[in-house]
DNA sequence: CTATTTTTGAACTAAATAGTACATAAAGCC
DNA sequence: GGCTTTATGTACTATTTAGTTCAAAAATAG
């Protein structure tokens, strides 16, 4: 990268939003004021509104990140194991999430987008188009597995992608209001069974 | 209600919980701050200090009379049009809302669950709580509509009631991620399915 | 070396937050 | 009527919030 004039940037830009993505994950976008994530970021306020405009453009830049990068991974998860695995998979890593921490961070769109929906329509249109890929990647993958016999439920691929993503929110929804163990595993099942 | 000494209560303590109600319902806890909650409540802060010991302690109450009245309210309409259509009915409100103000407001419960997973332990607790008496009410309701062959499905009630209130939450969350309305409708349908 | 450009550190600001203090008002009791 | 008790209105407080200001630091260009 080529050196310009001034003083050069102690802080990585990109790195910087990854940890932010991950404090906002985790804390929600409301719950993670400046004071707690700049010392997450590893940045001073000062760098922090030089290199970003305010919080809420580096909230969008994050659930932007979170989209590509969970994807990027999904991807190369659906890559390894195969399209349905992949979809088995996910649930299953909640689960996992579930009992190794007692709790789960869920999908930092979902998370999000019930944290904006009333209080910052700008950021809650931009959840609506982020969700919109995870909805088109799933009914991608659905397809393939299909097409593999993988799947043999012959209902459009779009449609099952919906139930599919309805199902595994439902599951995070249930988990975070407290629901027992015994509700869950059933619930777990039932997702099995949109991908049979 | 017999008088005590000392200067009258101008204000009703459980027109002012059912105000508050309303306005956490719409808002949020976070979001409902003081200064917008009090003229909701039509009282004013020495009073609500006098009357309620703290926010998170009114919330606790709406909480609670939230799942009483929406229990209630159900029961009623399980009384008058049968346990299955009483069942489905709960989804159409929802889409009939949707339609209507371009919003929903969701389930209190599920929403503070979200809201106070990390942060309100306490209140996050309480949620858990109400939260199994709506699986019960689903559970019975479930039952009674097996028992009279409304619903044809075997399985156990609670497993359905499981499924059914997830994919309630499912459906909730997907409006609010800001899905298109095909998927949504294609939700209401797989959740009459489960109730086949 | 000096001027210019960019980044950073420390202190500050204005608004919003939940909660308090205290005097005053309005009732019953004797 | 005066004393006690309870409710209310006004003003205040301490903390937290996102965001700003401005001088000092650290680099390059000439």
């Amino acid at each position: 990268m080529k050196q310009t004039r001034g003083r050069p940037k102690a802080c990585d830009e990109d790195e910087a939003l990854a940890l932010a993505m991950n404090y906002f994950w985790e804390h929600g976008y409301d719950n993670a004021s400046l004071d707690k994530l700049l010392p997450a970021m590893g940045i001073k306020k000062s760098s922090f509104y030089h290199t970003f405009k305010s919080k809420e453009e580096l909230f969008s830049r994050a659930l932007h990140l979170y989209r590509e990068e969970t994807q990027k991974e999904f991807i190369a998860l659906r890559d390894e194991m195969g399209a349905k695995n992949a979809l088995i998979m996910i649930v299953e890593f909640t689960m996992q999430e579930l009992q190794d921490t007692g709790k789960v961070k869920g999908c930092l769109l979902v998370s999000s987008g019930q944290e904006c929906y009333n209080k910052y329509p700008h950021l809650s249109q931009q959840v609506g188009q982020e969700f919109l890929y995870f909805l088109k990647l799933f009914e991608e993958t659905i397809q393939m597995a299909q097409t593999k016999g993988e799947i043999k439920n012959t209902l459009v691929a779009k449609r099952l992608a919906g139930r599919y993503i309805s199902a595994l929110n439902g599951l995070l929804v249930t988990i975070q209001a407290g629901a027992p163990k015994e509700v869950l595993d059933d619930l777990m099942e039932n997702i099995k069974e949109i991908l049979e």
